[in-house]
DNA sequence: CCATCTTTGTGCACGCGTTCACAAAGACAT
DNA sequence: ATGTCTTTGTGAACGCGTGCACAAAGATGG
């Protein structure tokens, strides 16, 4: 997954797990889509097929809903919908704010699915000046000097950072202390943040790379496994050869490094 | 973690476990930033902090690696780099496509982290016959008719898939066809793939929505426990959490996928 | 050469998550 | 009512991942 948390010693969140916690957004998605073709009940095999899921694991995971199914039929769609909405907190309006308008922030602010599910965008804030009072996606950007003004003026407790790396500790940093306790990362920066402050990251290098290694695997099945040796007198000599393309460290991007 | 793998039984590619696999493109990031300081060594510690990971982790980690630490000195920052960067597959040059290229797919082409990894951006690809031939970060786009021919002509093994929901599949599917054998979702939707195929996804909405329920539950901690009111039967015993305002209970909820 | 000090590499235990497999629950027909 | 058939809900086993804690390895100094 291209996410991963920060943090946080696998605590369960009431007794129902991470993991199922994980999963409510692909059912909700599911039986949305369901809703839509005024399905009345769907069972756990076709629901966890629809979300590419075990069914017992979709089982197990309503169960710690105190989920409603009917035996022999199977569950509600329409009641289902509305359970794990509730569950997930998108029964209520939830203001973001997205830090960071360049094209991703941008692409972020244009994206459809913020709005469908609860999610507003309060605001968008960069440090460019000359990005402040420019419409993007229908809402002026401002600046960065406001920040804390504009958090405590909409009540936002959820901020996106599509920063650069190097700016994305700083920003996270106002941003809790504005009063944010939920963040969502961007920037390809390991960010640290106090407790009770929760962040998710998403980093497309990452992803990339793991892709990588596992195309490696798969191709390397046949062909090459001639490189292989990593004589041990490579370390210093090499140090320019095997050096890496100095650039991703402060990556200049928008995204993930 | 706003990343998911599809499918995929968990399986361990050479001995290397997949949550190692995860973490190996972090630490190569703060590899890369202690090389550019020209930093000969580190410890487990100060890397693992840097890493935002735990030390003994760290260790075990590279174990799996075969990695050559130095008892009482620590790791060599170089040796390292390159041994995680060919483990990665990242010494070799990776064409990638991306489709769709809409508001997102626009900012991953403009991204930067791309190129600095040996991924390379062959192609882009956009269904619009408007968007042919119009340069996006420098490179032309082409129509999506010519998809099975860009990706042979290229070599491609990788997709960046960004694309609406409606349209994933189906070029999931051509790419596949035509040789992909990786593929990066941003589209929300659940794709099925051929075994051998790797899918990952990265989805927005999702990271939202579990920010969301955590959020809700730390909100929840001061205010309301007060929901009380036990309606229908109540099958479990945290049932009461589900019923609740008794007015809309059966409501649709209209959820927007 | 020996002692001491640092840091790695890992054996071990524990807990979460997944999956199987099945009994219990209810719908439906007779 | 009773029996049959479908599907849920969950007990139990297993495997992966995590983190502690320590012995082994090597550097360093006398």
């Amino acid at each position: 997954m291209a996410t991963g948390r920060t943090h946080r010693p696998a605590t369960r969140s009431r007794g129902i797990p991470e993991a199922t916690v994980a999963r409510l957004p692909l059912y909700l998605r599911a039986l949305t889509a369901l809703s839509e073709r005024s399905v009345p009940t769907v069972s756990s095999e076709e629901l966890a097929a629809a979300a590419g899921v075990n069914s017992a694991k979709l089982r197990k995971d309503f169960s710690y809903l105190g989920s409603y199914g009917t035996r022999g039929v199977g569950y509600d769609v329409e009641y289902l919908v509305y359970q794990i909405s509730r569950e997930l907190g998108l029964t209520q309006d939830w203001p973001v704010v997205i830090v960071g308008i360049g094209n991703l922030g941008a692409a972020l602010a244009n994206y459809g699915g913020f709005a469908s599910r609860g999610f507003r965008v309060a605001a968008l804030i960069d440090a460019d000046p000359a990005m402040a009072g420019k419409p993007v996606a229908g809402i002026p950007v401002q600046h960065s000097d406001d920040l804390e003004k504009i958090i405590q003026d909409n009540g936002v407790s959820i901020g996106v950072i599509a920063t650069p790396a190097g700016a994305a500790q700083a920003v996270c940093d106002r941003l809790v202390a504005a009063g944010v306790t939920s963040i969502l990362n961007f920037a390809p920066t390991v960010l640290t943040v106090p407790d009770g402050v929760d962040v998710r990251k998403v980093d497309l290098s990452i992803e990339l790379q793991i892709l990588a290694f596992h195309e490696q695997r798969k191709a390397g099945e046949d062909a090459a496994h001639s490189d292989g040796t990593g004589p041990a007198a490579v370390t210093r000599e090499e140090s320019d050869a095997s050096a890496d393309q100095g650039p991703d460290g402060d990556v200049p991007a928008v995204m993930p490094a």
